[in-house]
DNA sequence: ATGAAAGCGCTAACAA
DNA sequence: TTGTTAGCGCTTTCAT
């Protein structure tokens, strides 16, 4: 319990540091902004000067008196976990470079639009948009407004970069690491239209026709979330054959794939025993100890990385790159075991 | 696919909005903050010139030139979906007022200090906290510095205001509840030191003591994950006969619930034939079809619009009012059913 | 190595 | 109703 709160006093500014330390202004931003030019005494009393004082530089003023603000605006989705560790990721990313972030949330209630418009008010050098939803008409518009980069989403566009995770391999992946367990009917509930939806069901299908399964193939229509693996994971059984019936399920994503073991023990089939099941993402439920889910994990580190490169690069004049195409990982867990192993 | 981006070039300013529209800047001002001070039609004259050329005011250069910087900094947990909706209300109630937000990220490799000191580098007028971790003893001494709301934590200090839900209410709605189903074996899964859960505790207690059943109580230590609730759950039967075992459980928040019913699923007690459970959160697993938990909803809405509420009377000149105690609601759904009915 | 001074794009007090 | 003019707290030339 402290003491009521004193009338809220006006900060110090890099007027009152430089009298303090008696220098210049001038002085005070060198120091601060580590730019050669100071003499170490200098340096040191100033420092000495501010912390005393509790100086900290005001950024609104820093932003607008610079020419290159150094300022990464990134939208992303409030109700979506990996986003909340892109998020994380670009923080460390954006740092080693000297940049700051702004972040704008997406929400139900709140559109990619409005998040966008406020980082633009705030004049951000360069945009990062996870997961981006918006027409890609309206993102090359925007891409030409401002340095743009789009991750996690395939967009067809010269005027922005993109950075996402290779999809495709990770399916592929994913299907072969089933097929090695010697799995030959292999079910893939699928992402509908979802972004990245289409690479995987390629992945699967090529990894499928390579082993020579290709009549083995199933795409079963299921979505991003559990209620979706749920509604597809009923329709894998009916009027089969046991010996027709898939060994192995490939989910969309992990949300998907817990939907669809939901399916299977309803209906008295043990994973991994009686089938093996794998997701994608490799998000927090996957590690719990009793959804143990063998998964592909999406390279977050990296992905913010790029995402932050390639907006910099921009930055130095650059214009739009190659998409950048993060490799995905394999992570083996319990929910899969070879066939006929009990 | 679009053109190539052109080089991007200076998004315009007032003046440019000015001299377009054949007046002075003072007057774009005005317009653009909708105060009173000119005519209509300067109004739709200014306008319409922003509007032709795209112009949206500068937020850096407004928030450093106007002396009430209408900015409210948040700082939230990025993977905590819980503030994610917060967040998100947080906007909605802003907006009302015509405040912006600023965020700040808290993560495993972001401290909440480091979040803090963004958002006192950008100086917001007020500073939002949600979940706040920090000691109290830096809260308060933060809160002589600016304006403080803390939000979702019980922190007695007179240097800030504090916003959160009624949780020993909470508790009690959840085991009264229970009790009014007819159970009397009811056990409570805690937190352990988490935010709230000396306040459920008590409601717990309270609720149990008040209906007669001291003597049935019974505290499991658990926390805020399933594996706390997985854990805790182990705990449930061993070493008693099958009439003294409880036949309900309410457990710290969702997430543990869950650990608590793949606890008794894995010793084949069903939900809720078997065994009657209860969370706390109304997180978006408690409303899956085959989890369909009966919980306990924090108000989120009106959580975030009294701690803007609180946060612009401070700006007001107020200072610091009493904690605001915000009802939370029970959510009845499936998982908890009348004892003894099959 | 240091300091003076001109912006950056706004807001706000004051004149006209 | 309008326009003029200082700032806001920095960055950034350009002298010294």
């Amino acid at each position: 319990m402290d003491s009521v709160s004193h009338p809220v006093t006006r900060p110090p500014t890099m007027e009152d540091v430089a009298a303090r330390a008696g220098v210049s202004r001038a002085l005070v931003s060198i120091v601060f902004r580590d730019q050669p030019g100071a003499s170490d005494a200098t340096r040191r009393r100033v420092r000495e000067a501010a912390a005393t004082l509790g100086y900290a530089p005001d950024q609104r003023a820093r932003l607008l008196g610079s020419k290159r603000s150094q300022l990464l605006g990134v939208a992303f989705g409030v109700d979506h976990p990996f986003h909340g560790e892109l998020v994380e990721a670009l923080y460390t990313a954006a740092e080693a470079y000297g940049f700051d972030l702004a972040l704008s949330a997406v929400a139900p209630t709140r559109s990619e639009d409005r998040a966008v418009a406020s980082l633009l008010a705030y004049r951000c050098a360069a945009l990062i948009i996870l997961g981006a939803s918006m027409p890609t008409a309206l993102l090359s518009k925007l891409g030409t407004r401002v340095p743009l980069v789009v991750v996690a989403r395939n967009v067809r566009s010269r005027a922005l970069d993109v950075v996402r995770t290779d999809d495709i391999d990770g399916a592929r992946q994913a299907t072969e690491h089933l097929i090695g367990l010697g799995h030959r009917h292999i079910t893939h509930v699928d992402g509908g239209k979802a972004p990245g939806a289409a690479e995987r069901r390629r992945g699967y299908a090529r990894a499928m026709e390579q082993a020579q399964l290709g009549e083995y193939q199933q795409v079963l229509t299921g979505g991003l979330t559990e209620e979706d693996g749920l509604r597809a994971g009923a329709q894998l059984d009916p009027g089969r054959s046991a010996s027709r019936r898939p060994t192995a399920v490939f989910a969309f994503n992990d949300r998907c794939a817990l939907g669809v073991m939901q399916a299977a023990a309803s209906v008295g089939r043990k994973v991994p025993t009686d089938l093996s099941v794998m997701g994608y993402d490799d998000s927090r439920v996957a590690m719990l100890p009793w959804v143990n889910l063998t998964t592909i994990r999406q390279d977050t580190a990296q992905i913010a990385a790029e995402a932050v490169t390639r907006a910099i690069s921009r930055l130095d004049g650059e214009g739009p790159g190659r998409p950048v195409i993060v490799a995905p990982q394999l992570i083996r867990r319990g929910s899969t075991l070879p066939l006929g192993r009990t």
